[in-house]
DNA sequence: CGGGATTAGTATGCGTACATACTATATGCC
DNA sequence: GGCATATAGTATGTACGCATACTAATCCCG
């Protein structure tokens, strides 16, 4: 016993109740699930990587600029995680003849093979995220994510 | 123009609307939310660094496996956390009478203004997280939020 | 066509985030 | 009491995630 929180915490820790926290905890468990479904699944492939392979295979020649731009992160983050997707043999680089600064980024053979084989299973990962709400719920959720994310989008900065 | 994806990109995209995605990117821009008001405020505070904060407030003499439970984080990550609150004067840490192995976290005088001066900044990210929707919309959000996260307690793993 | 403003990519540095493995200490069961 | 088991913290390694700054190339405007 003693000095450990157990009963009681919650009312003391109002942040837990608070948007920013749900928000991180529920990306905290998305992400987990991602990796152990990943994991089961034979697929060494994080979400970052996977939501990669997806952009380049929607816009096959895309830059690197492009694909930060479709996934919303950091150009200094895409760079990494296409080294490591190039790494494993899954897309190729290659500097565009229109523009020397960029690189157009393609899907290889098991490129395509690695994202039509584990997309089935990114589905499945969607229902157990949302596994404690039911089917109205999950609509209603969905939608209100949607709108508290698009409200942000290419606003403020 | 040329290889860009302009439009259409959404409709080849299917990941965008899948709900990993759209919690990632709600994480995302919460967490820029308060990287900014934290700037802002003058405050060299990170979400995790504040989170961990208010655990020790909540708990004096919390250890840091408690904190790391406390606000659903890992051992090594809060350990490091925890470094950097030291470095910056804002908590104490010692050795446990009662448990060797055990640290007992504690608020410094700094830790508490800290932590008391930025609350109601953080308070008030949480209403520019959720800008988008309204007040009804808002309640309903939270409510699904919890319960989707509370659904991942303890249990699956 | 020339030069300032933009943009693509990379480098650097900091801070998560977590798996894994290791040490030191406690605990529980016989 | 003594040993198997569990737990606290740290170390290590990988992968984000982004700010900032820098280089190279392109664009825009006059």
């Amino acid at each position: 016993m003693a000095r450990r929180p157990e009963e009681g915490m919650e009312e003391r820790m109002e942040i837990l109740g608070m948007p920013g926290h749900l928000i991180r905890r529920l990306h905290q468990i998305s992400a987990h699930l991602f990796q152990v479904g990943a994991k089961a699944a034979g697929r060494d492939l994080t979400p970052v990587q996977f939501a990669a392979l997806n952009a380049v295979r929607a816009a096959p020649g895309i830059d690197q600029a492009g694909i930060a731009a479709a996934i919303a992160y950091d150009r200094a983050t895409i760079g990494g995680v296409i080294d490591r997707l190039e790494q494993k043999g899954l897309v190729t680089r290659q500097v565009s003849r229109r523009d020397r600064r960029a690189r157009e980024v393609r899907l290889t053979g098991a490129g395509e093979a690695a994202h039509a084989g584990f997309l089935p299973a990114v589905r499945g990962f969607q229902s157990e995220i949302l596994s404690g709400l039911d089917a109205a719920e999950r609509e209603q959720f969905i939608a209100l994510l949607r709108k508290a994310a698009a409200a942000h989008e290419g606003g403020a900065d």
